[in-house]
DNA sequence: ATGAAAGCGCTAACAT
DNA sequence: ATGTTAGCGCTTTCAT
């Protein structure tokens, strides 16, 4: 058993209402405070966060949960959601659901059970859903992955258009046969395939994406067996830092040059895409401001529960690097123009 | 106000007593149970875990302490660490100082107000030291950065070892002029120092090594004015990823080849350090067993309080990349056995 | 300015 | 097997 407010009062000669009100700041006599404070210290009490919440039914804790705490993405986010948090003198209970739709669904529970004040939530495909039928007890913003829905705030990247400037800048390149690799997980990585289909075909290109699980391993199998079969692009867009990392090891382990035999380009500026070969082109997000941005609808919310939902939509920013900056001879490219049917139709 | 277990047992009527027992599946009959759970789903009842802790005096929770989010090292233990938590039906409450100490006591106030179960903690060189002094109220395991301190748990890398392992290496590369960086706020930074001056003194040569905060902006600044000064040298080894990261990119600024121009070596075994360059020769640590490690050595202090301070010491293993494999004319080895203060003192 | 007392939601004796 | 009740530590009326 720990010390309680009760020890205090009787150290310090005085009742338990007034223990709580130095340590709420409030109107007590300077001299009995000093005696307050003096017991505190003498006996290192330190409130119990518990009792508070329950007497106050006030969490003051804002919920984060994330789908991957290993992508670099999401812990950026996380540092911007921590830092307006704080500021408002709100703790973070932060959860990684690992694209997991049961952890996911165990985690929305425990930020129930712990009765937070406001969610802030990267939802998986399937939870989407989900929430639109069953919505949450208490506010929540979506990030990253919204989806159409209208049920709640959220804050996402403008991702139709920043897959399509990715295609236009391959595209004026001089790439002709861009493949892409999409999570399948999220209604982001699904968007950014919207994004490159309508764009490629747009440029009378057939597009060609595949979804995956958004992990380096299954970038890098399912890279692998495409460029080593007959219907190997010459340019490809990951659709997040993890996907974008599976690519190159796979173009490496089998000895395609970057961007000579394979361009690259994808989404998120992490330090690494800067450093790897002759650096990555990549849409840089606006990582802290997506978080520090769910943090204010959430805040804004909280204060008027009434309002409509809104969406934010941020845009990304193209990075130019190497790797999608091939100078080939002409023949080359004009032999690119063929559509990318033409070689899988070689491969029945 | 939320529906509470008062709720429940009205709507079933039964009392809060059995609404509780079938909560803990106590003993119920079958019926009654049903009943209880009939209206629990109905009122969408949760259980208040503020209400449970505060009553149970359990707060079922794991406190996690870190340094630094973005360093994947930590992200990857953070892993190891709440994969045993849920094993054993706790929560994790994470929590990120930036090496900041105000940041760490705030938290580590934090931890003893919401009355943790157990801290797993990596300090900071300042923590550690008060850590010794005013000893922490509830049981604790130190990660990654235990100094020689005997008051709490910890698990750790044979740091001097590793460093010396890098040196050696180098050293049978044919290098002479090995510089290092170290986090300097971490006793892990100190000691790789300590192993990399004592390794480099057994093989005759000078040591230069240059403690800085562990940051990728840190590290390239120091760096760039490292590499492009008189006492430049032919290797570095750096202490963590993020500097890694540093070095990294300030060898490419300034258009240093890796290993040619410098041999790079460093600490984590991270993604990119495998697709960069030749790749990177590095020292992995066995991250998830750290954190496993960690919560196994916390839970039997839990079951015995008695137990006398265990220190779990790991090896990392060498990965050798083509950043220190520079096969170059013997000459040049030769040039290279000056000691480093040779140059140095050209630079008064 | 201070104290007495009720009660937040829950569990765990102790009754029945 | 189920109900009654006390109390975990705290805040907040309501008195004084």
């Amino acid at each position: 058993m720990s010390i309680s407010i009760k020890d205090v009062a009787e150290k310090a000669g005085v009742s338990v209402a007034t223990v709580s009100r130095v340590l709420s700041e409030g109107p007590v006599r300077a001299d009995t405070k000093e005696r307050v404070h003096a017991a505190i210290k003498a006996l290192g009490y330190r409130p119990n966060l518990s009792a508070r919440r329950l007497r106050t039914q006030h969490a003051q804790t804002i919920g984060l949960i994330v789908s991957d705490i290993r992508n670099p993405f999401f812990t950026a986010v996380g540092r911007g959601v921590e830092d307006a948090a704080y500021r408002a003198g709100m703790r973070v209970l932060l959860c990684n659901t690992d694209e997991n739709v049961e952890r996911e669904r165990m985690y929305l529970r425990l930020m129930q059970e712990e009765r937070v004040t406001g969610l802030i939530l990267a939802p998986t495909l399937a939870m989407l859903d989900q929430l639109q039928k069953n919505p949450l007890q208490f506010p929540a913003v979506l990030i990253d992955r919204a989806g159409a829905g209208g049920l709640y705030d959220s804050v996402v990247l403008d991702n139709r258009e920043a897959a399509n400037t990715l295609v236009e800048h391959l595209f004026e390149e001089g790439y002709r046969r861009i493949g892409g690799v999409f999570g399948q997980t999220s209604a982001t990585g699904l968007e950014r395939r919207d994004g490159y289909c309508a764009s490629m075909k747009a440029r009378g290109l057939t597009p060609d994406p595949r979804l995956l699980p958004p992990t380096v391993d299954a970038g890098e199998k399912a890279m692998s067996e495409w460029l080593a079969g007959p219907d190997a692009p010459e340019a490809i867009i990951a659709s997040n830092g993890l996907l974008l990392m599976g690519v190159v090891k796979a173009a490496q382990r089998l000895g395609r040059a970057i961007p000579s035999d394979l361009a690259v380009a994808g989404f998120d500026n992490e330090d690494w895409t800067e450093v790897v070969g002759p650096g990555l082109t990549v849409i840089e997000q606006p990582v802290h401001d997506i978080g520090r941005n769910a943090m204010s609808l959430l805040f804004d919310r909280l204060q008027n529960p009434g309002l409509a939902p809104r969406k934010v939509v941020l845009s990304g920013r193209c990075i130019v690097r190497g790797s999608t900056l091939a100078s080939k001879p002409a023949a080359l490219a004009e032999n690119r123009s063929a559509p990318l049917t033409g070689a899988a139709a070689m491969n029945p």
